[in-house]
DNA sequence: TTGCAATTGACACGCTGTCTCGATATGTTC
DNA sequence: GAACATATCGAGACAGCGTGTCAATTGCAA
C-alpha cells in the first residue's frame, strides 16, 4: 500500500478536467514531503507562496478523489494524509502519533449486519483505531 | 439501548466526587430535551444563563464518563449525543441527519486481526457509518 | 496568439472550542 | 446552621481551523 506519486495524481486531475496549476503541483510535493500525516496548518506554513484558501481548496479537491484522506484523532483533531488508492482505515499510536493503514474485508460483514438490523443503507464509513505502536509499548515498560 | 436519565447521571457524578451544581443539572435537562443528537452550539444558545465555557467543560466531563459521546459527520463536523452506557457506534442518515446506535461484537475480531497484522495494541476505536435511513430512501424514489 | 473559464491570493469572517481569573456556590466539618 | 476549603462558574478575550468574496491571474483549447 504505497503512496500515490505526485505524477499519478497530476494525471488523475488532468483526466478529470482540472488544471495543473503551479500551486497545485507545489502542494502535492509539499504533502509528499510532509510524509506520514500532517495537519492542514503545516501545509499552509510550508507553502508561504500559496494562499491559505488555496491550500484548503486543494485539500478538499484531493479528498474528493480519494488522494488525500482525513484522519480523526482521539480528541477530534483532524489530520490529513496522502493516501493509498484503496479504501482503508487507520491505527494511530496515542503516544507518538505514528499511523498505519489497514484494510479489513471482515468489516464488510459488520456493515451488512448493521444494514439488516437498522434498515439503513450504508454508503460510507469511517473507522479509526487508537492504541500503542510496538515501539512505544516497548519503551514504556 | 435507552438514554441514561439525568438522575442517574447526577448520581454517577456525585459518586465520583463532582459537585451537582445548578448549571450542570440545567445542562443535563437541556441535552435530554434536545434529544437525538445536537451541536454544542445548540446547547449554548438553549442555556443563555449558563456560560459558554461551562457548556464545553461539562460536555467534556460527561464525555470522559461516557455519558455523552461524539459523533463525527461525513464532513468532519462534530455532534454530541446523550449516550447509552454501553460502547456503541452510529449510523447516520446523510439526508435527514437521523442517527441510530448499534453495537457490533463482530468488530472485536476485526480489531484482533489488526493487532496481529500491525503489532499495535488497540485501546479504543471509533466507527461511524453514513448512509440513508429507511424513510429517506422511501421518499427519494 | 487569443479568449475565457478555472483558479488564485489576500483578507475578512465564522464557527467551534479554550484560557484566564476574579466571583460564587457546594459539600463538609464542626 | 455557620464557616471553611475549594470546585465550579461566567464573562469575554483569544486561538485554531476552515470558508466566502472578489478582483487579478493563468492554464489551456481553439
Amino acid at each position: 500500500m504505497s503512496q500515490v506519486s505526485p505524477d499519478a495524481i497530476e494525471r488523475l486531475l488532468s483526466r478529470r478536467g482540472y488544471r495543473l496549476t503551479s500551486p497545485r503541483r507545489h502542494l502535492l510535493e509539499v504533502m509528499a514531503a510532509l510524509g506520514d500525516h500532517f495537519v492542514a496548518e503545516s501545509v499552509v506554513t510550508a507553502t508561504p507562496e500559496v494562499g491559505r484558501a488555496t491550500v484548503f481548496r486543494t485539500l478538499r479537491l484531493l479528498q474528493i478523489y480519494g488522494v488525500v484522506c482525513q484522519v480523526v484523532l482521539d480528541d477530534g483533531t483532524l489530520l490529513y494524509r496522502l493516501a493509498p488508492e484503496e479504501h482503508h482505515h487507520h491505527v494511530l499510536c496515542v503516544d507518538c502519533g505514528a499511523a498505519e493503514d489497514f484494510s479489513s474485508p471482515a468489516l464488510e460483514s459488520v456493515l451488512r449486519e448493521v444494514e439488516e438490523s437498522t434498515g439503513f443503507t450504508v454508503e460510507a464509513h469511517r473507522l479509526e483505531l487508537y492504541g500503542r505502536c510496538p515501539a512505544c509499548r516497548a519503551s514504556s515498560n
